[in-house]
DNA sequence: CGAATACTGTGCCATAAGGCTAAGTATCGC
DNA sequence: GCGATACTTAGCCTTATGGCACAGTATTCG
């Protein structure tokens, strides 16, 4: 029941942005160097190792230099924390006695 | 496969707060009002309206005025979409000819 | 050793996010 | 109708985000 959870705050954070989202699903299918997965975007390293960061720092992705060359691996553990929190989700709206949703949205409101 | 996908965007930012994600929370147990979700929040009227339109604009919720109360509820279907995505990073996952994971975060590496 | 490679560090910039106050509008209840 | 209630709008402020260029460091290769 951890609510105002900054490790939430950090992997949604993380998720919000599509370069990101991209990185992990490219290291779904195994470490990468920072070189390699950059080549795949439309931005200078600069700009592309803050996400890399962002990902590490939240968790997401570990990483390592080895020599000259940086590793980047996914850390599926940390995904669980989504869902988790979705199973939460699920576990509140099921516990509700059955109020069956008689709210409708009015079609004459506009703004 | 849609990979960089704006409702995902929209959907993980919305999530990416806490006083957000406690909403959703909340209205998993059902409707409620602007004013009754807003009593529990530590900030004022029109920030808290920030949130609420937040939510709105990137499908979380919906809403409706009635008189001068506006109504929230919950649209479990966009929750969803990370649940899809989730699922599609597992499919990826699964789907490297096991690979066995030799890379190890150096222990010497620090910065 | 010297050049190429692979980051890394710094600083700048524009926009967006999240909060506030103050003032405005629309209902509702007496 | 008049005051209270429930938002809503507008404008301001500070910090965070995401991108850039440019210069620097550390390895590796010939």
């Amino acid at each position: 029941m951890a609510q105002y959870s900054e490790a939430l705050d950090g992997v949604f954070t993380a998720l919000a942005d599509p370069t990101r989202r991209e990185v992990v699903r490219r290291l779904g299918r195994g470490p990468m160097s920072v070189g390699d997965l950059a080549r795949e975007f439309p931005m200078t390293l600069p700009s592309f190792m803050k996400h890399v960061r962002t990902l590490e720092a939240n968790g997401l992705i570990r990483t390592a230099k080895a020599g000259r060359v940086r590793t980047c691996a996914l850390r599926r553990d940390r995904l669980a924390l989504v869902d988790d929190w979705l199973a939460e989700q699920r576990r509140v709206w099921e516990a509700r006695t059955d109020r069956l949703e008689q709210f409708v949205t009015d079609p004459e409101e506009q703004s």
